[in-house]
DNA sequence: ATAGGGTTAG
């Protein structure tokens, strides 16, 4: 992408060495401002800066012409004290009525965050009123400060004022809107696009596909996306990664595929997007092929690529090639840190994760509530109780930081793990955020590994009254009654889920095969190899028999009739078509909730029987299933 | 010659 900058660099500072030098006559204000505006074209804002400076030690004066390329260089490097220092010599030189000068410094006090500033010299200029051009660096100005509604005045104030509106104005107002509640205005300003013939422009248009995403309307995106006669690099890579952020990581590949199939070339934009997808569905193959896509490319792999890659890699299982990633890394930034820290929890190496936190913390990097979240769940998984809670006073304590919902969801199974029941309970009626679903939701699992019925009740009361319809609570707490023989129980979670018409448990599973991944979801019976399927599920139970265990799990005998009526698992059916199709020694199979006990004790059983090693990875962790064996106990 | 805009990770 960039990759043409150092020589670039080189001819232009050599380029202006001749220039001044040749003649003996000391360079005119134009040619150095010819100069200037080179640099700024390439982006090279520091050495614009330099030659700025240069320029104030030689004769030449700056003039109109000088200020809007050094103010773009501070604003472009964020430089508050080098802007205001231009705003003086602006002032001083007598360029300030210049409108071209005032909007190159409304915008460089925008981009240096002080957007009052800015206001303040737009308010204390007549002349700015009338122009488009000052208008549009506010409004854009006001977006980028998360002053929205600052911004939305603004506009109005335009219109009022009979002030030209056109796409640039729109370019600045339509990022803006960043949640659904802001949808409908942002409808609006799509139809306000077409009815003034501005809809055509491609950034625009780029710009109105994003909106969609932010305000959580994919289909609304992708209808932008489809309509667009001719369509960007940018235009792909805000439709790849808005699937992305949206967690629809088929559609990434598809479209990743399509992307290519129509010749344009991706850049380090779009294989980010396609490295998340990857992740997501453990489809390390396809994360593979990015990797030497890379490198083949000459792309420049920079740090969001390299995290994408170190994530994309611990959540495929190979841990190895995430380390060597992130250890070759030069600049390790706090998302790489937890990027690494989350995969080795996720594996069940909570000292490894620990000791990489603290040499985080070491190395001067403030720790934010996502890198918190990923030690706490190592915590949790490894037994490190007493670790994970110095970690989570020390949030507040040293770094400010407010725990939210998610970190005390990790020290409720932290708590909970470690049969600390009641205080995690006590824990979740002190919290200072309301606790949701999932807070409930793993007191509701300690419950299960404590057999704690009453207490277990309690939990289940509250996670359905915030989440209903997730079934998977139905059958957690069913699943804790049969183990404690409560036959009233099992019924009564029957009887519930039947009256509230819950049908299907709304978990996935999903294997890569030959460069795709297929996706199965509980009872399903789209694959065209469906019937092949079963009747594979069919004779491993008839193996499993012949080993003399019972055909299926105690509980899940008890639950039967519980369980048809959700279908057959999920993981169940990955595992017999990856064995199916020969997918290879070691199978991976991810799944997007936890997985639950009779699916446990199925993949053990089976993994006595073929030769093959299990790898699941569930929503919090993995499990590796070898010779009816499993890594952990750690189950719904 | 001179000002205003869109896509990226945990």
């Amino acid at each position: 992408m960039m990759r043409s900058k150092p020589t670039l660099h080189c001819t232009n500072r050599l380029l202006l060495n001749l220039q001044i030098n040749r003649n003996n006559t000391t360079p005119s204000s134009s040619s150095w401002n010819t100069q200037l505006r080179e640099l700024a074209k390439q982006g090279q804002y520091e050495e614009g800066l330099r030659l700025y400076r240069q320029m104030l030690r030689s004769p030449a004066a700056p003039n109109a012409f000088t200020f809007p390329f050094a103010l773009k260089s501070s604003a472009a490097l964020s430089l508050p004290t080098s802007g205001e220092q231009l705003h003086c010599h602006v002032i001083k030189t007598g360029c300030h009525d210049e409108p071209f000068v005032q909007t190159a410094l409304i915008s460089m006090y925008c981009k240096c965050c002080l957007v009052g500033n800015a206001r303040k010299l737009f308010d204390e200029s007549p002349q700015s009123k009338q122009l488009t051009v000052c208008y549009n660096a506010l409004i854009s100005g006001y977006t980028q400060n998360s002053q929205f509604s600052n911004a939305v005045a603004l506009f109005c104030q335009m219109r009022l004022a009979g002030v030209a509106v056109n796409s640039v104005t729109m370019l600045g107002l339509t990022p803006g809107c960043t949640s659904p509640m802001h949808l409908v205005f942002g409808m609006s300003l799509h139809c306000c696009n077409v009815k003034s013939g501005l809809a055509s422009d491609l950034s625009a248009q780029n710009c109105l596909l994003t909106m969609y995403v932010r305000c959580g309307s994919v289909e609304l995106a992708r209808r932008c996306f489809d309509g667009m006669p001719e369509k960007g690099l940018i235009t792909w890579n805000a439709m790849i990664s808005g699937y992305s952020q949206n967690g629809l990581a088929t559609h990434v590949l598809d479209l990743y595929r399509e992307m290519e199939l129509s010749g344009i070339c991706p850049d380090a934009v779009t294989l980010v997007g396609v490295l998340s997808c990857c992740a997501n569905l453990g489809a390390q193959k396809i994360g593979r092929e990015v990797e030497q896509k890379i490198e083949r490319s000459g792309i420049v792999c920079n740090s969001f690529l390299k995290n994408g890659l170190i994530n994309m890699y611990s959540r495929c299982g190979n841990l190895v090639r995430a380390r060597a990633i992130f250890d070759g890394m030069r600049e390790k930034n706090l998302v790489s840190w937890t990027a690494i820290i989350g995969g080795y929890g996720m594996h069940g190496q909570g000292e490894i994760a620990v000791q990489l936190f603290d040499e985080m913390i070491r190395t001067g990097i403030r720790p934010d509530g996502t890198v918190f979240v990923s030690v706490l769940s190592a915590c949790s998984h490894t037994g490190l109780t007493d670790k994970g809670l110095d970690y989570f006073y020390m949030m507040e304590r040293n770094y400010g930081l407010l725990p939210g919902a998610e970190h005390y969801c990790c020290i409720v199974d932290l708590l909970g793990r470690a049969g600390r029941l009641q205080e995690a309970r006590k824990l979740i009626e002190s919290m200072s955020v309301e606790p949701d679903g999932a807070v409930w939701g793993a007191l509701l699992g300690a419950c299960k590994i404590h057999k704690d019925v009453e207490l277990a009740e309690l939990a289940f009361d509250r996670v359905i009254e915030l989440e209903p319809t997730n079934t998977g609570y139905y059958v957690l707490l069913s699943n804790i009654y049969s183990e404690a023989k409560n036959i009233w129980g099992v019924s009564r979670m029957r009887v519930m889920i039947k009256e509230r018409k819950l049908k299907k448990d709304p978990g996935c599973s999903y294997v890569e095969y030959k460069g795709k991944t297929h996706l199965f979801v509980a009872g399903d019976k789209s694959n065209p190899q469906t019937a092949e399927i079963y009747k594979l599920l069919d004779k491993l139970e008839g193996l499993i028999l012949a080993l003399g265990r019972p055909t299926k799990h105690e509980i899940e005998r008890r639950n039967e009739e519980l369980i048809s009526r959700m279908g057959v698992h999920s993981e169940k059916l990955a595992i017999a078509f990856a064995l199916l199709n020969s997918v290879g020694k070691e199978i991976l199979v991810i799944k997007n909730l936890r997985v639950c006990g009779d699916c446990h004790l199925f993949i053990k059983l089976v993994s006595k029987i073929v030769d093959c090693h299990f790898v699941v990875r569930d929503a919090t962790r993995f499990h590796h299933f070898k010779n009816g064996v499993c890594s952990c106990n750690d189950y719904w």
